[in-house]
DNA sequence: TATTGTTATACTCTATAACTATA
DNA sequence: TATAGTTATAGAGTATAACAATA
């Protein structure tokens, strides 16, 4: 079940003035690049869960802390942004966003008064909710071309990856 | 050898005021999604990536652009964007900068007055050979965490799903 | 002194509109 | 009319510096 991958780095033709390439390109060495799958990959499913959450006014950022503050509430946008890898500086919009929408809120600190408590609102939860139906429905659509070994196998391996 | 993952989505307590979370946050349900797992790993491989190639001067972009004139001499720059998934109108500073280190050249096109041949110089294709030299290194280093079979079956599946 | 949230700012990446010269 | 290359520009995403309030 091995696929065998050609090498291309050496072009057959590159003397002086040579030929112009006919139809689609080589990619060379590339698709045996891990950088470049997982870029290829990651735009592939960016694309269709930035317009599955389109429909309800989510972008990948604003859904992760959507979906961090759901997993602890009360906790401070310093705690969320280093989960997230994400500067406590950049947060601050994305939260400011949230809570315009009526979808978290901003409340004091009971023990450190610099320090905001992050809440969702009973519609921050219906919005939770709705999207993650969404982006289960995303996940199924996108996963789709493997089979149920291929997917757990995926996961598994870029988790390891990931975790090291 | 499967791995269990505790779903965290409905958190314990979020009854009114609450309690401020301690120590590290919960990601919720963000580590079984495809979409973060990619963006998490794709963060990590070209962070090394990045900080690899720099001692070479390139970056994601030239890199690929380097090894597709590479594999394709005298290919237009229409053909490079659109094999590389690039609007053509970014690629002309890739090209550019390519062009004044001396690693690239336009040539006049042959049959089309409007288009450009891209070759690379002999200092190019000592810089592609460099730069795949580095790539290997960094490969073995991002991936040193996985098996041999781990890796083979990322880049087995991760083709699959791209290439779809 | 150090930390939390914030503003301002800058740099990269990506996307669109419009131009020119050719076809 | 359409295409190749180009310029200008705008929007995301991401990064650093510096500040006020508080620890």
């Amino acid at each position: 079940m091995a696929r065998i991958r050609t090498a291309t780095t050496e072009a057959a033709d590159d003397s002086g003035e040579a030929p112009a390439a006919v139809g689609r390109l080589d990619l060379g060495p590339l698709p045996n690049f891990v950088g470049y799958l997982l870029r290829r990959a990651q735009l592939l499913v960016f694309d269709d869960f930035i317009s599955t959450m389109s429909s309800v006014g989510l972008r990948p950022a604003s859904f992760s802390v959507l979906a961090v503050i759901g997993a602890n509430p009360g906790s401070s946008q310093s705690a969320v942004s280093e989960v997230l890898g994400l500067q406590r500086t950049n947060l601050v919009a994305i939260i400011d966003s949230l809570e315009q929408g009526g979808f978290a809120r901003r409340k004091a600190a009971k023990t450190d008064r610099r320090s905001h408590a992050l809440y969702l609102t009973a519609e921050g939860k219906r919005l939770l909710s709705k999207a993650l139906t969404l982006q289960a429905e995303h996940e199924r659509r996108v996963l789709g071309r493997l089979s149920d070994d291929e997917t757990q196998s995926l996961l598994r391996i870029l988790t390891k990856l990931v975790d090291g």
